[in-house]
This record gives structure tokens, sequence and C-alpha cells, in this order.
DNA sequence: CCATATTTGTAGCCTGTGCTACATTTTAGC
DNA sequence: GCTAAAATGTAGCACAGGCTACAAATATGG
């Protein structure tokens, strides 16, 4: 017992709640595109599958499975191995969360003439950093616009 | 001479360009967000430190720096030990482009009736989602609205 | 049913972004 | 000029997200 501390694992306190900024953002982003794309996967063909996770994201199966992984350390899906995976409560309700916002953001760059194809690539990525407040005022402008009813 | 791979070194083709998509991005908006706040610090205080860019980013000095030799690799930043940081020829353009954009997605939000402080927040991340096409998409829309003359 | 194809899992590597601890160099004050 | 404070550098750890190679399980076609 008392094993000599290998060096430089010193005091090293508990590191309160990972990573902070970017990297932690970074992270969510990816979960939730996760969420989404299986919520979606799950109402478009009835199973969310490792294969056509990676396929979709332009990863490999091996990415996805450990990002699996995470996300159900997080409690965000619920995956047995060589089985379709699942989305839990809060998983599900993430991804209703996400789709909403990213239609929202997919809606309002046509709204402002963007293309469509360009409209959808640059939501992608924009989706992730639309506080609450500009998605309101994004939702207020299609009003304004009469455009396409503001999904939900 | 001749040294075994250790294992799983096997034949390993070399990788063609970094590891890619998402993680590259995210790379790519650390970049892009340090060479804009080394112009800026530049620009107003006359110098670019170690611990003026921690500060600001909200890191430790240790992960400044450790990107900032990441940036030299790349080409983006001229260090040397113990000095203010410099822009290359390529940085400094790299942080004309990084805030114009910036200050265009700015002003956008606020155009929408996004507060002040909000639009700073979210413009952060935004903009390095906003394609060619939609930062031309919110400069027309600035120009309609006759909003503040849009940067540049 | 069985052989083969496909899918899924796992081992182990790399890089990037974060950190603490500690060493070194510069800068400021006296 | 010299000491103390501040800034900068470095060692080494954690973890996420990439990957290839290979192993195991599942699906499919005859
Ligand atoms: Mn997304
Ligand atoms: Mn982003
Ligand atoms: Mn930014
Ligand atoms: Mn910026």
């Amino acid at each position: 017992m008392n094993c000599p501390p290998t060096k430089a694992a010193k005091v090293r306190p508990p590191l309160q709640g990972n990573p902070r900024r970017t990297r932690q953002e970074h992270s969510q982003e990816i979960a939730l595109d996760y969420v989404e794309l299986i919520a979606e996967l799950i109402a478009t063909t009835g199973a969310a599958r490792v294969t056509n996770l990676a396929r979709r994201l332009g990863v490999t199966h091996v990415t996805v499975n450990r990002t699996i992984q995470r996300l159900q350390r997080g409690g965000l899906v619920n995956a047995q191995p060589y089985r379709s995976i699942l989305l839990t409560e809060a998983g599900r309700k993430l991804s209703e969360e996400s789709r909403r916002r990213h239609e929202i953001v997919v809606e309002f760059l046509k709204s402002l003439g963007v293309p469509d194809a360009v409209a959808h690539l640059d939501a992608e990525g924009m989706e992730h950093h639309v506080s609450r407040k500009t998605l309101s005022a994004f939702v207020k402008h299609l009003e304004r616009c009469g455009r396409h009813q503001p999904p939900q």
C-alpha cells in the first residue's frame, strides 16, 4: 500500500468540472450533433446504427463508438453491444431542442436569400452558438417577413 | 538501425492531411481567435504578451504558450522567448479577415435587436461558421436596413 | 444450415486543448 | 545595482476526437 505518487501526480485537485471553455463547448457541439442525428435516423429508418452514424458524420465507426460511450456516460443515450442506439429521456429532449434550433437557423438563413445548400452547411455550425435571445430574434424576423411558419 | 516497429505502428500511410473534419475545424477556430486577439492587442497596447492573451482568452499562460507554438509551426505568428508575439504576413491577413467577419456578425445581430452583450458573445462563436455567401447576405441586410455602415 | 459479407467492438497510436507544479528570465522598486 | 515580483517557459498529466489494424458478432444468400 501507500504507493508513492509516480512523480508528477502530486496534489492535483479533483478538476472541478472538466477542462474549461472552448474544449467543453466543442465537445458539447459534437454531442448535440449526435443526438440530433440519432433522433433523425430513428424517426426515418427506425434505428440508429453505428455504421449509419459514421457515414452521415463522415468519421469512422471507431470514432462513433467512442463518442457513443461518452454520451452513455453522460446519460444521453442507451446503447448495448450490436444493438441500435437509443436516446434516454434527456437525450430525446436535447435532440428536440437541437432540431428546433437547427430548423430555425436554416429557415432564417434562407429568408435572407442564402442558397439552400449553403444555409444547411452554415446552420450545422452556427446552430451551436445561437443563444436563446438570438434565436428568438431570428424567429421574430421570420414572423416579420412572413416566410415559412417558424418551426413549432 | 532498422528499428523494429514497436508493435502497432504497422504501415500507417502518411495520413493525408491531418485528422479530418470537426477536430480540424475547431483547431482552426482557435487559431482565428488567437490571431484576431493578437492583432487587437498590438493595435491597442502596442504588444501581445502571453499573459494578456491568457487573461483575455480565459485560459492559463501554459495553454497560450502551446498554442502559440502551434501557430508558429503553421506560419501565422513569429514568436521569440520572452518577447511580444508578432504576426507574420499570413497571420496579419487572416486577422484582418477575421476581424471584418467578426464585426459584420456583431453589427448584423445588433440590427436584429439582439442586445449588445449577447451579440458579442454569440458572434464569438458564430463567426467561425459563417460562409462567404452568408456573410454577404448579412452585409446586404445591413445595407437594406441602413444600420451602421457595414465594416469595410 | 453454413459460408461469406457486413457490422460492431477493441487495442493502441497521434494531436490538440486544457491543467498544475515548478524553473527560469525579465521587470520594477528601492 | 540588487532583490522581489511578475512574466514566461517547461515537464508531464488528463481527456476528447481522430485514425488503422485486427477480432468478434451478426446478417444474408445459397
Ligand atoms: Mn451541428
Ligand atoms: Mn463551433
Ligand atoms: Mn471566435
Ligand atoms: Mn472573433
